[in-house]
DNA sequence: TTTGGCACTCGCTTATTGTGAGTGCCAGAT
DNA sequence: ATCTGGCACTCACAATAAGCGAGTGCCAAA
């Protein structure tokens, strides 16, 4: 314990009470944070003394280093090693001391050029964004696939094939083509197909496609002498390409440049990085923790164990939530270990959520 | 040098002079072969006296193992250790010693029921035998696309966007779909573009997609007086969705189970995992490897080096082309440690080729 | 032709010892 | 009231050495 000059005289001065840390703590805490980012090393006493542009010697600076230490910012991996920041060091420094860098014109033109992909498809535009990121960052990129509130119903198109069997397109809102196979009790002509999709498309076309989804089932519950054979084959018809909707389209995410984690030493153990690729594969749990995020007014950023993810333990994520129009339809972001160049990517992943969102708009 | 009982000795008996081994030295590496599979640990001459069932002593074993080792079938890897097959050896055994074992009934049930899926898209299905072997040998699993001779335009569909552009649905096959977005020169509205999807349809439906393209150019440059208006939007529409076309649908794979990779031992370098993943992720060098086994017969084995590619060089692949009718339309197979259980893993692909060709063609 | 014996090799593991970067604390200087 | 030089101390890491043990090649005898 030390007590010398310990919390008493960090809380006074400064007039940063609420967090505990005095003008001179709080730089060298970005300093160390900023040198421990840069290098992937324990710093020293020694070294912030030379470098924190601060004139102090190297036992001033321990005396400082020691309550920070106290107090939770940072921790010494071993008794004779330097200082490494904590999660909550981490977390003061992205909160409070970080200097977001405005991106320099030159990276600017390189997002805005991957994502000026000539007749893109939405997803060739999700798929291009999270390249990028992960090129640009040399981490992980992640883009969820948008999930709109409002899903138009566009057209739907019925093919035979053979065995009973039928081809079911559907499109919704601006060109998101979906396809599933159905089997029926009986076979169909083309030109019976083409009737029940005709059918469907003057009912449905436009419409949201939970209104048309509540409205078969209620279709479906009426009395069926009421209707002919060709709405009841439609209805059903519709009802079936429903059923079976949801668990592929239903949300995933596109991600890139899983193997760039691979060149990072904090993360350089198989063991760990095996469950991590299994965590991606799965889905399931980075889902979750970007869904959180969709709430979120702009920038979102989980330090190691904030996540609540055993696997990120050691990981950052930085997210931001895009929009079409001025409905926010889907995350995307960057996983990398917490040593990341937050001052770097948290722009990089702002100004992409934006260009994202403006790129799926314009062509809406 | 061993002269002692050396070349001579292995050429002469077991009838087998081709492969310079006799019938016991062949027996020993087909023992070493397995043990170390089994093991991956070398194997020595003591543990070979006990296990090969022989009852030869230690001492006569290392002069077999001696005379092995300088035919170069198996390398010790130091001076103390036990000797350990190489390339040589391991293609020796797999084209003479083998014993393909049957598989089990529980193991053709697995199998057959992993693939038997509810109204499969074809895509479904590769993703599923992929899955699938990638989980019944703990490797990784891989199926490429299919990709037929004969390609049968079967339905288009045009759609208005904004902006001058157009969704674009091409039907080929049995129920494989395409989409694209064209941007042209002036808009169109639905009715133009349905007349222009009729006639293109009636045109070219059950038309060579090969066929159609070449009808497509030729029409192209006839004079152009001659057609009317919808003759011309139609041809040079379908032109379009041709000329970008190839790329993305151009040929690739599916793969599954990458990260059961990481749980080898022999693989368990992160460097060379990073390498071998982002091989994976290019898709190239695999792509040339799996082309060459199109025209293989049934099973066709790379060992270690033999692949070609430096990635590969501590993996063997087992793979097997697949059929839709009498058509060979793609390769499937398994990646894993050269250490892999072959005897296992050889039916494993045989099987799983077989079982999907039928039931992409059942669904026909 | 096979085998037991024997000297030898060499990768591992464990223990030992430095070395150096970094620390905490104290007493004296500012 | 702070800061700083000094000093003893800690501890990861590298280098060196020693012992073990599995395995080897070769030889001479069975």
């Amino acid at each position: 314990m030390r007590m010398q000059n310990g919390d008493g005289k960090l809380n006074m001065a400064g007039g940063m009470a609420e967090t505990g840390l005095n003008e001179r703590a709080q730089h060298l805490l970005k300093v160390l944070v900023e040198r421990y980012i840069r290098d992937g090393e324990p710093v020293g006493s020694r070294t912030l003394s030379r470098d924190s542009g601060l004139d102090l010697s190297p036992a001033s600076i321990r005396n400082v280093m020691a309550d920070l230490e106290e107090l939770g910012f940072i921790v010494a991996p071993h008794t004779s090693a330097g200082r490494v920041p904590t999660v909550k060091g981490y977390r003061f420094f992205v909160d409070t001391l970080l200097a977001v860098k405005a991106l320099e014109q030159q990276e600017v033109r390189l997002i805005q050029q991957q994502l000026a992909i000539h007749d893109p498809t939405p997803h060739s535009l999700l798929a291009s964004a999270s390249r990028m990121l992960s090129a640009i960052t040399r981490m992980t990129g992640v883009v969820t696939l948008p999930r709109r509130e409002h899903i138009a119903w566009r057209h739907i198109e019925f093919l035979p094939l053979s065995d009973n069997r039928v081809l079911a397109i559907l499109v919704v809102n601006e060109g998101e083509v979906q396809n599933r196979i159905l089997s029926l009790d009986r076979s169909y002509d083309s030109a019976a197909l083409q009737q029940i999709g005709n059918y469907l498309n003057i009912h449905f076309a436009g419409k949201d496609i939970h209104v048309v989804r509540a409205e078969l089932l209620s279709e479906l519950t009426r009395t069926r002498e009421s209707m002919n054979n060709l709405m009841l084959a439609a209805i059903t018809m519709a009802e079936k390409v429903f059923e079976t909707r949801g668990q592929e389209s239903g949300h995933s995410y596109v991600m890139a440049g899983e193997t760039n984690l691979m060149e990072w030493a904090e993360l350089s153990d198989v063991e760990k990085l095996r469950r991590l690729f299994e965590a991606f594969n799965q889905q399931r749990d980075i889902l979750h923790l970007l869904d959180k995020c969709i709430v979120a007014e702009g920038v979102q950023i989980f330090i190691g164990e904030e996540s609540g993810y055993r696997v990120l333990d050691e990981c950052s994520v930085v997210t931001a939530p895009y929009s079409v129009g001025d409905e926010v339809v889907g995350v995307l972001g960057v996983i990398g270990p917490t040593r990341m160049a937050y001052e770097r990517v948290i722009p990089i992943v702002d100004l992409t959520a934006k260009l994202l969102g403006a790129a799926l708009n314009s062509r809406k």
